[in-house]
DNA sequence: TTGACACGTGACTAATTAGTCACCTATACT
DNA sequence: AGTATAGGTGACTAATTAGTCACGTGTCAA
């Protein structure tokens, strides 16, 4: 659960969703394409995703191919993010309170 | 956005958000007791916090009282995590080619 | 007004993380 | 076989971050 969070704190590993999202199983020289930045940053990015079961991977001759894994971001979003998401009733009555105070 | 993500990925900070949850409004000393590090280690956090936007700050004479802000989370919910976490069918099947693949 | 209390700041250290590179292995193509 | 292509490893540097500490400011209460 830490590895997701701390997975999904990088910019850069957030867009290599973003471009599985667009298209899912491309290989790391097409992904590489697309970042500013070298083969082995991209690598190592993707083996943070990969370990955060992010994302699962395939061989297929001497290509590895990405695929998005939704479930663990599925498991962020049940267990913790819709907890703190819900109370959006009482953000406004904060919202309120904050008026308030400045007056 | 980034900021959010990033308040996000220390447990520590996680953990802070589930106090003010359990009970909000609480004061820096309160927060301290509860957890395993000094004054200024939990200082550092709810700063990264504030500026966040996860958590608003009301001064009470000596005190600083911290209140939990869904808002930000309910951003990131919006924005991002509902787009990856809807697609659950699609995990299901995806689940079941890594199956056939073992085979 | 003295002393205790709650919080704040800047500097510092230690640990973690991002990114690159030289070099390597495995697969494909002819 | 020989060469190009796709990916992998370990070591290294630079930047970021976590955590602590000495010291300072504002507030309360006798």
């Amino acid at each position: 659960m830490d590895e997701v969070f701390k997975a999904l704190a990088d910019p850069t590993r957030r867009s290599l969703l973003d471009e599985l999202f667009k298209q899912d199983g491309q290989t790391l020289s097409a992904l590489e394409e697309r970042l500013p930045m070298s083969r082995f940053g991209v690598m190592k990015h993707l083996k943070v995703l990969e370990e955060a079961g992010l994302i699962t991977t395939r061989k297929r001759g001497r290509e590895k191919l990405h695929f998005l894994n939704p479930v663990p971001i599925r498991l962020v979003h049940d267990r913790w993010v819709s907890k703190y998401a819900e109370p959006w009733a009482s953000a406004l009555s904060q919202l309120k309170d904050e008026i308030e105070e400045d007056e």
